[in-house]
DNA sequence: CAATCCGTTGGTAGCGCTGTCAATATTTGT
DNA sequence: ACAAATATTGACAGCGCTACCAACGGATTG
């Protein structure tokens, strides 16, 4: 009695072969390396597997091979639009190659981090890329030794794990708050939520902007480690207001917050930026659509993703970049928001 | 020459049984059925494992044991804040569960969703979760032979592949364009973008609602295939307004060309809902904080990804759920921008 | 005291595929 | 025409783990 099929019914390499007339290994080949194949043995083997509709066991060849074409990926939250974007950046890229992805949620805690990162060690991931630069040292250790191409994006720092894509986002919020000085406020505020550490460093940024400008005041400043929204825009720029009535300006964490702001200022009727200037992070698309237009900085979240897997896919293959840390920069957007003139 | 390690250098289960001085299969029960131990054996396993720094590998326990851990999830969009929001539903409930998320991005195209689906075919998962109702007969057979739980989001219908959780868009529209009828709104205009099938479907909800008070008139409507955003809102409004310059009220078919429609509405001065009233769809964060608050229908898009994973997960251990089709239901938020009083 | 049971443990035999290397056709160079 | 190089193919031996079933010891029973 000879086995013909799987126990769960399924088509293995061994009767695509024998269809085919050719011998496990080459079908086998076929899936790999076709161009290796005769053409006569390829076509064979083509029609062959498409007559039994044949689908290839992963795991078996995971195993067999001792190795996978999957990507991990580790970002902190699903509800912050600024994900999204890095998100589609990753999955647009890894669709023109080889490379599946599989995503985890870390919620912003560098211990579930520690636990998702133990559980992608035991799937052998192709590459790794993680979100940020402050990992445990366990989780540090776990990467070291993961033996794969990995690469942190979001920001960039010294002491890379392997690869990195990101940019500063202390220099990007520095020049969006000198910006706000170059134009004559005096009196900013700063809101910033979540507080993730990206939006600890854009605090930096401001915190220097102002010492510098010698107009850093820590009544000024209003943060919660509370998720992001824009509702809780509009609270922390109340409880702002409170503490400080006579500010000019605000300068928010990020854009969900800013637009929290300008709808507060509607409801108050305090015009912007007659009264006061906003200015928010990331430049989400809405951010040019409001009245008045917000100023922003724009960060490349799309290409972040991108870059992100080109470097580790190429790393994969043997090709590591050049530079193994790239800077993707910014770019301060000027609108009404902030512009003395009201243009 | 006895081999100890993995080719790789890994530790293996054989290391770990040897060392806590039991048999690998013994070993191997401590992984998936510890209760079925002797306390002794537990201990010494549990700390040999700990010792080595044994980390299983998943690819050998797939293919020995003819089964996954992995629920496979197809999107069409990772941009659009609905499926974050569902995402993020899916993510939480795997996260107490022992299976693992598989994601795919289809973006809007039923070729795209047929050639993921067979990817995970051969992934052979143990259940999967697929947006919408409107899959290729190609996709459905595959789906059919994939022989474990499926789930499909966001929209209920007749013919249900397996289960589904969703609610019905057309009758959601259809309530929220019958409250700006019963407000007294006459010209009401339909703004759609991306018109994916559930766009399609609120569509028709809003032309029931308007042909049953006799107010439907081809003239009102705008739609276009491009992705949405909240720049789009304002143009397509814009295009509406030269149209139809009578319209006293928009129906949008979704919250971000709401977004944008008040924008628009801000940028010519037009009073809202004096002048025109606005409702959009989904009901996202910002609705309620907007100036005016914006009416929108709630839907329970956290909860779909949620019950989605439960059900499937309770399939996968054999309990079914007694209803196959859950329907989530909507909620109309009404706010000031279809208010006549403008409260 | 033998028969029966249950909780616990181990041995055997693969899961479906691919790496390695040897074997066989085919072509090329001189 | 013959050796050497190259293309193409196949045999073998696992990859690391678990399903299945047998075996064991001790407790319980009549």
């Amino acid at each position: 009695m000879e086995r013909r099929r799987t126990k769960s019914g399924e088509i293995r390499l061994t009767e695509v072969a024998k269809l085919a007339g050719v011998s496990p290994i080459t079908a086998s080949r076929f899936f790999r390396k076709p161009e290796a194949l005769s053409v006569d043995k390829r076509e064979r083997v083509a029609s062959a597997a498409k007559e039994l509709g044949y689908v290839p066991n992963l795991a078996a060849r995971a195993l067999a091979s001792q190795r996978t074409e999957v990507i991990g990926v580790l970002i902190p939250s699903l509800t912050n639009n600024v994900f999204s974007d890095v998100l589609r950046g990753i999955y647009d890229a890894s669709e023109g190659s080889r490379y599946s992805i599989q995503l985890a949620n870390t919620r912003y805690s560098i211990l579930q981090e520690e636990k998702l990162l133990r559980l992608f060690q035991a799937q052998k991931p192709a590459g790794l890329i993680v979100t940020g630069i402050d990992q445990t040292s366990e989780s540090r250790s776990v990467m070291d030794s993961m033996n794969c191409p990995i690469a942190q994006i979001m920001e960039i720092g010294p002491d890379p794990v392997d690869m990195m894509v990101g940019f500063s986002h202390r220099d990007a919020a520095f020049a969006a708050v000198s910006h706000l000085i170059a134009q004559g406020f005096q009196r900013i505020g700063f809101l910033g939520a979540q507080m993730d550490p990206r939006v600890q460093r854009r605090f930096g940024g401001y915190r220097d902007a102002m010492k510098a400008a010698s107009l850093f005041d820590p009544r000024l400043i209003v943060t919660t480690p509370v998720p992001t929204s824009v509702t809780l825009g509009g609270t922390l720029f109340a409880d702002l207001l409170s503490k400080a009535p006579d500010i000019d300006a605000v300068s928010c964490g990020n854009d969900d917050l800013a637009l929290g702001v300008l709808f507060e200022c509607q409801r108050r009727q305090i015009s912007v930026p007659e009264d006061i200037a906003i200015v928010g992070f990331n430049d989400l698309e809405f951010m040019a659509s409001a009245v008045p237009s917000l100023t922003s900085v724009r960060t490349n979240r799309y290409e972040m993703g991108r870059s992100a897997v080109t470097m580790v896919t190429a790393a994969i293959e043997g090709n590591r970049p050049p530079e193994p840390v790239v800077d993707l920069g910014f770019e301060l957007m000027i609108r009404q928001s902030s512009s003395v003139r009201g243009a």
